[in-house]
DNA sequence: TATTGCGTTGAAACGCGTTTCATACATTAT
DNA sequence: ATAATGTATGAAACGCGTTTCAACGCAATA
């Protein structure tokens, strides 16, 4: 495969003129740069991007460290990011964790090693120290709400969600309110945990830990709940839900199994996905797409510029009163 | 940051040695193992990856085509891939072309450039020549049934597949059956087309055009469908749906819409996502994380050895026969 | 003793595009 | 006419890890 130095022995200008023209830098005499075009052409030359990653220490590709790429969530934020980078010509790495530690350090490592310019962090399990390292390297925006932390970040306000959803319940007359999460680790599932203790105890109610359900990600995490609250002697008469796979699951398989919603158990659940609608969920409308898509920008705008327009985003959630509370 | 020849120089060996240590090849001497990585130690040495992959001429990561990221059946092939490409320590750059053949064409270039090893296209618009034109700069597997064409490949025969839906809701009675497909073109989509209309004919059915539902991708669209079948003035008795997300949407508004499933309208759709069992949607599971797990394999099989184990691998299909028939 | 061979090492070439700096000529301003 | 700008171009250095090749030492085989 020809080379630059090929190029510019062919057109017979200096490879310095060659990559001008390439580039489209100003100052080459139309017929020099023709005759470096048609030497193109006629040897079927490319560049060789990693040499050019390694001459400009740099290579406009992004890192997106995520846990799954099959869940709704993730790939919608995925996608926000994605369409994004596509418009400013960036291209995205994908590091799929399953929240295993040793694979974020990986996609850090990689940053270090110059394989991205930066990396989004949709979720994580590593310590904020061992990200924090890495800072050195590259900018780091999370997708999490690290208000306390000395981080980039695009979040959502999850306590405030969990509260305002918590106290659309309690207004409706339930008292004894259960609830759905993904992981009990992460920032997010923390301020949702912190939302449900604090609310409940303002209302002098005790929280219940057999009221909580674990491990919701998928729909079919939706068949177990739903089993499992059947199973309960205590029953919550309303579950807030982590998401709306989840929730449907639950509306779904309760249904077979002779559950009403509202009527033996209220829901109110988040993202607003389409599935929320037919179903006539409740739901918290959380923009993920547009999440991705701000994280992307906070990231690009330190890479171009050099400089942080805004450290933190908070974006806001929609309320979707539907028919399951 | 330090580069490889500091490190020989701090270490007081060759850089030579420093790269065998690195890459921990044999024949290098304890003492100067120990120094090398002590250099490693004290100067903060990283790898600068690009250098890597110049000098190698090859990166380890696999591009990976698909027109949009969060839609399920394509969220998980990738998660197939992904998977698949974690276990053997190759990173994946996705490629969202939103069926923009601008966007196919620059993941070829990429291909070209040197930016990736390989490419895995799950759904393409780009004609075929086009794409041939890049074989020569890598390894490229689709995921479709491309047995005319010289390309490797793993896929399911959806024209087997659609006969197969289609034979069944004939024996169940069915005479006026039409369908939803995601897009007319594409070779998964032409092969459905043709298995409709030869299975059709041979019945001696006309296909009707008006019973054919172009577009059909998201859950969203089955509410359109539905609404658009409500107002046909002759309504096929029977669907076949693209996907479980489109049918989920036909069921679940058809069903506000008092639409009887099976008695008013009968549906076989394909996928067998978590949400085809609640509703009691009978379909066709589609090994997609198979599919993609093994297109990897194929692509990796054939980086690694440089020749070539099978060109192509036809999946299985599995029928669930459940209650919307 | 001579020869073959394995372990160990380093110099140098290689992969290849970008960018800086110096140089040379053509203009425009003074 | 002279200084000051601007245009045009190439040599060489730079980014940095990998790999080949020659060479040296020491042990084992002939």
């Amino acid at each position: 495969m020809a080379n630059i130095r090929e190029i510019a022995k062919e057109a017979g200008v200096s490879v310095a003129t060659v990559s001008r023209v390439l580039n489209g830098h100003p100052y080459v005499k139309e017929e020099k740069r023709n005759a470096v075009w048609e030497a193109v052409e006629k040897l079927n030359y490319t560049k060789n991007i990693n040499a050019v990653h390694l001459a400009k220490g740099k290579t406009s590709i992004i890192g997106v460290v995520l846990p799954y790429l099959n869940h709704p969530y993730f790939a919608t934020v995925l996608e926000g990011i994605s369409k994004e980078a596509l418009r400013h010509r960036y291209h995205l790495l994908v590091f799929q964790t399953n929240y295993d530690v040793e694979k974020e350090l990986e996609a850090l490592e990689m940053m270090r090693m110059k394989q991205v310019d930066g990396l989004i962090i949709c979720s994580h399990v590593a310590d904020w120290g061992v990200i924090g390292e890495y800072k050195q390297d590259g900018p780091i925006v999370l997708c999490e709400d690290v208000r306390d932390q000395d981080f980039l970040s695009v979040y959502i306000d999850h306590y405030e969600a969990f509260t305002k959803a918590l106290r659309y319940l309690i207004q409706k007359g339930h008292r004894h309110i259960g609830y759905c999460i993904g992981r009990t680790t992460g920032a997010n599932s923390k301020a949702r945990q912190a939302a449900y203790y604090d609310t409940l105890r303002q209302i002098g109610v005790e929280p219940r830990k057999e009221w909580i359900f674990d491990r919701c990600l998928y729909m079919e995490d939706g068949k177990r709940v739903i089993h499992e609250w059947m199973s309960l002697p205590e029953k919550p008469s309303a579950l807030l839900v982590s998401s709306d796979q989840v929730a449907a699951g639950i509306v779904l398989w309760g249904k077979k199994e002779g559950v009403k919603i509202p009527a033996d158990l209220a829901i109110v659940s988040f993202d607003n996905h389409p599935i929320s609608e037919p179903l006539q969920i409740t739901t918290i409308e959380l923009p993920l797409a547009l999440m991705g898509k701000k994280a992307f920008r906070l990231i690009y705008h330190y890479i171009e510029t050099g400089n942080i327009a805004r450290k933190t985003e908070k974006l806001s959630v929609r309320f979707i009163e539907r028919s399951s509370v």
